[in-house]
RNA sequence: GGAAAGGUAGCUCAGCUGGUUAGAGCACGGCACUCAUAAUGCCGGGGUCGAGGGUUCGAGUCCCUCCCUUUCCA
């Protein structure tokens, strides 16, 4: 039975690009998400920017320009993350949409209808100069314990202590500087701690399985909280100016951010079904129908420092907002990621920058393979660490996995025209396969993908010794011992297809580049590829290079973009060179022809082999901001997949021509001599798609 | 201050309801092999399982106290 779920990560803010924990949860959610479609469920993987709130507001203002210019500027920006790392939503959304304004201001009705909001006057901080009420983060002062200056306006990062922004002794507005006012506003509450959210919420935490047992417990403590930890009523309107979406009964007054934020999950699937993606994805119903089935399963992948929105306001809002607003099946949340042991900090700006990890040319699935191998299905944090990611990846993917395709293949082709052939035991072979798969199969459902990972090591494991013992190098040298060999390398073969399989939720790309070249099998895995046994096997190809330090030392390095800023002037460059070309020199032209080539750093985004062409391959690339098709002749050097990633120079303006397979729009520049070869010329580490090459 | 989670080889971790000499991978040392531009296999050194006390025939595993780390207290 083919379950249908819909599942969301959670909505990055949209004030600034993706860290590396947005994109460790993303990881964690696409392997679960990708591991449920190969057993052939429905899945439907959305997202969306969480994009209201005072900071954006205020963001914008000091940028001069309107918030939805700021949020339009770093929606842009998301694609080239999701597709670098392999993230496979369905869906990209935003929480500034008209589908967020519409459920919000509906859910909303429905719980006033329920009689669970009510309004109540609230005395804050007010900007008298700003002419805004302050948000804690916003208000600044001395601590009224330790007596340290410039501390934030709900607790003392000096001596821990919390307080309110009221309590700060000398306040002043980090805005303006101004001494803030107390001022009174009537503010909406969802009444949380009415008897029949409590109940609900109660049994809802209880059910089995939904959630860890962890977030169960931290859950509980909050609900059963006594005295002044009694769960209160829940502020969620803001008085303008504020960003966000307005309460329909309430002029002047906006939700709270977290408020919409949630919805958004909803707005982006709604938009995702709207739009005709859902029925392209299979699914005909319409969002309502989706969203009201009884057998839709909602799934919500988090971090621990949201647990509190997604286990009691989030499911009491869908609660009493009643079908077919449907309450969260489960909500799964994850720890931190840090880095060499260290927290990491966005204002500090330490930790791994992923655009930067994708910018030198590191291989997602390095990244993705090494998460996965470090997380469970429990909250705790994860630490990457640099010489573990060196020794895991290079070891586990090199050393183990891709090594065995790579000894085996190459004796198939050889000696077999590609033909495998398995022995009396091939049922052992296969009721083993299937029990493996087995194995790994509960340990990715439950998302303990290191265990799972822990697993298929074990079978890359068996396969190595397996093969050492048997030695196929040996054999090969006696043409009598044929039959041998081709079962041995067979064998070898097969595990590495089991292993493909069961690796392809975690690394995708290359688990499709083995089925579709080395197994010919014109689609990705599914799960039940696992057992089958294959009967050929096309030439083995380059599958995934080694991790090199240097590449470590450079994602780290603080000013590795100075250090790739061109070295020679100009004007030097021209001058000397055409002097000291070779023999072949053509005429010399001036400075100013030379200007007239517009030469861009490019990232190879795809390649990919062109149908009916001999020699060319079909080169998408990022000229930072612009995507370019390229036609480029460049077959017979380099593996399609070698080429993903890696920067390159091209003419960014040269005229468009039509070829036979379609426009290509530049060309790409590549060395060659009289010998054969072909080298494509690469840029240094450190400069980024659509630098100017001069 | 209150609460939660965790502290097992150099590193990352596994060790179910307590049961014989505590395991794996990586790293390190030795050996073997050479099919693998993208190596592997075998052998080995290495841990007073945070500290102390207790329950038990028997505890890394249960109980108590303490220490350390991280997190939550909206």
């Amino acid at each position: 039975m083919a379950r249908k779920i819909f599942v969301t990560s959670a909505l990055p803010y949209a004030n600034g690009p993706f860290h590396i924990g947005h994109i460790m949860e993303y990881i964690q959610a696409d392997i679960w998400v990708r591991f449920q479609r190969m057993q052939g469920h429905a899945l439907h993987f959305v997202c969306a920017d969480d994009a209201h709130g005072a900071p954006i507001m205020l963001k914008a203002e000091a940028e001069g320009i309107s918030p939805q210019q700021l949020i339009a500027r770093i929606a842009a920006g998301r694609p080239q993350y999701l597709k670098g790392f392999h993230l496979s939503f369905d869906h990209w959304y935003s929480t500034d949409s008209p589908e967020n304004t519409q459920l919000s201001q509906d859910i909303y009705a429905r719980l006033q209808r329920a009689g669970l909001i009510y309004k109540k006057d609230v005395e804050q901080f007010y900007d008298p100069v700003k002419g805004m009420f302050l948000p804690d983060r916003y208000i600044k002062g001395e601590c009224p314990n330790c007596h340290s200056k410039d501390q934030y306006g709900d607790a003392c990062e000096v001596c821990s202590t919390v307080y309110a922004p009221t309590d700060l002794i000398n306040p002043y507005s980090t805005l303006t500087g101004a001494r803030p006012v107390l001022k009174s506003s009537a503010h909406l509450f969802f009444r949380l701690s009415d008897p029949q959210c409590v109940a609900f919420l109660k049994s809802w935490l209880d059910a089995p399985g939904r959630l860890q047992p962890q977030v169960v417990n931290k859950a509980k403590e909050w609900l059963a909280g006594s005295g002044e930890q009694t769960l209160g009523d829940w502020d969620i309107s803001r008085d303008a100016p504020y960003f966000g979406i307005p309460i329909p009964d309430a002029p002047g007054k906006f939700f709270y951010v977290w408020l919409d934020a949630p919805i958004g999950y909803l707005a982006a699937l709604k938009s995702y079904f709207d739009g005709g993606k859902a029925r392209a994805n299979g699914e005909p119903r319409s969002f309502e129908e989706f969203l009201g089935a009884p057998d839709t399963e909602q799934i919500h992948f988090i971090g621990k420092d949201i647990i509190y929105f997604h286990t009691l306001f989030w499911p009491a809002m869908l609660r009493f907002a009643a079908p077919p607003y449907r309450v969260p099946d489960h909500v799964y949340a994850h720890g931190f990621i840090t880095v060499s042991g260290e927290k990491m900090s966005k204002s500090r700006g330490t930790g791994i920058s992923p655009l930067r990890y994708l910018e030198i040319g590191m291989n997602a699935e390095w990244l993705r393979y090494y998460i996965a191998a470090r997380l469970n299905g429990s909250v705790e944090d994860l630490d990457f660490n640099p010489d573990d990611f060196i020794a895991r990846v290079n070891s586990d993917l090199i050393g183990k996995y891709v090594n065995i395709a790579s000894r085996a293949a190459n004796f198939i082709t050889r000696h077999f025209n590609g033909e495998l052939k398995f022995g009396a035991d091939a049922a052992a072979l296969t009721d083993a396969a299937r029990a493996t798969a087995a194995l790994v199969q509960t340990s990715y459902d439950t998302r303990e993908f290191g265990k799972a990972l822990r697993d298929i090591m074990a079978v890359a494991d068996d396969i190595n010794h397996e093969f050492d013992v048997r030695q196929p190098w040996v054999l090969a040298r006696d043409p009598a011992k044929a039959a041998q060999l081709q079962e041995v390398c067979s064998r070898a073969l097969f595990g590495f297809k089991l292993l493909s399989v069961l690796l392809a939720p975690v690394l995708p790309a290359v688990a499709e580049r083995v089925a579709r070249q080395l197994f010919g099998l014109g689609r990705a895995f599914r799960w039940s590829d696992a057992p089958q046994l294959p009967t050929h096997i096309n030439p083995y190809e380059h599958l995934m290079t080694r991790v090199d330090p240097k590449q470590l030392d450079a994602l780290f390095s603080d000013d590795a973009a100075a250090a790739a800023a061109p070295g020679a002037a100009p004007a030097t460059a021209a001058a000397g060179a055409a002097a000291a070309v070779g023999t072949t020199a053509a005429a010399s032209i001036s400075i100013e022809e030379f200007r007239k080539i517009d030469l861009r750093v490019a990232r190879i985004v795809q390649a990919e082999a062109v149908a009916g062409a001999d020699k060319l391959l079909k080169l998408t690339l990022d000229l930072g901001g612009q995507t370019r098709t390229v036609f480029a002749g460049i077959k017979s050097a380099y593996e399609p997949a070698a080429l993903q990633g890696r920067l390159t120079v091209v003419v960014a303006n040269l005229a468009a021509r039509k070829m036979k397979f379609g426009v290509s729009e530049g060309m790409v520049l590549a060395a060659s001599g009289d010998a054969p070869g072909l080298y494509l010329l690469s840029a240094d580490s450190g400069a980024t798609p659509g630098m100017k090459v001069s």
